[in-house]
DNA sequence: TTATGTGCAAACTGTTTGCGCGAAG
DNA sequence: CTTCGCGCAAACAGTTTGCACATAA
């Protein structure tokens, strides 16, 4: 199977699945080459979208496979959003070498990211205190982001 | 339509209720009460569960509705739990008295409340930088707690 | 009496699973 | 050739909705 336009991070990936003893399928590759191309913050949803128009016939149960097995490899990272959909993203593309996490505003349902050290002193807290590790960027926090604030004030 | 054991805060609530000019029906009475006598972290499943107990017949979708009004009312709060069902708590009980944020641990699924001014920091950095309102108490944090740990080192 | 809440059934979103076929190694 | 991943259909959990009937006010 050959195959044309693969990005550099797309290709690491790949050997990173043949080094495990992974197989790497056409699914796969596809599903690894829309989450390089995006900038993140896709559901699975999005992602068949995207995979069936680079690779029409690839089943939805496939894509969520995919993203099941290459999230255990961590290959792909994903954030739980409260009251939606769980979003993906390439754990090496640039968008996640600086860890982030992730603010949803529940008005617009739009992503924010913030540097995960901002919620470094909690971490900490929760540990000493509690003895919990927390997983800062495992699930996205809710609020209201400032453009929504700004057109409807009584959501301050 | 005569009620017999019916607690402080169920009472509070279902006056509040009539002051707003909503009316007080069994279905709401119950949710009310299972509430009131939960320590909190229950979800819509486990209410419509009790609510059966206490008033057999009420629907599954009148449980959801009431909930839906109670919250918008302001009378109950509500939790996201990110990966699994939402859950609910009266604002005017005991617990929720001092306003705290959940953590929930994705070994053993078991929940941890913390006082929410150990988010404040955040909040504030969010608030400044972004200008985006955070509203700590509307999802849950996801980590490890010290027991998991304990018993299973691999997932520190 | 009349607006509002309820019961029921059905739809809906997001996700998982059992099965037999097909392709990667 | 053998194992692992795939396509498909079906099930699943959590939640919402349209409709006709019941009931609190």
């Amino acid at each position: 199977m050959r195959h044309t336009d693969e990005s550099p991070a797309v290709a690491e990936a790949l050997g990173l699945l043949r080094d495990k003893g992974e197989r790497v399928t056409a699914a796969r590759r596809a599903v690894l080459q829309v989450l390089d191309d995006a900038s993140g913050h896709l559901c699975a949803e999005d992602i068949v979208t995207r995979v069936d128009e680079a690779e029409p016939g690839v089943h939805r149960a496939t894509v969520y496979r995919s993203l099941q097995s290459l999230a255990e490899l961590g290959i792909v990272a994903h954030t739980h959003v409260p009251g939606s959909a769980t979003i993906y993203h390439l754990r090496h593309s640039a968008a996640a070498r600086t860890g982030h996490a992730h603010l949803q505003c529940t008005t617009c349902q739009g992503f924010f990211d913030i540097p995960i050290e901002w919620l470094g002193p909690i971490g900490d807290r929760v540990r000493t205190q509690l003895g919990f590790e927390l997983d800062a960027q495992h699930a996205a926090l809710l609020g209201t982001c400032a453009e929504c604030r700004a057109a409807d004030p009584a959501a301050h």
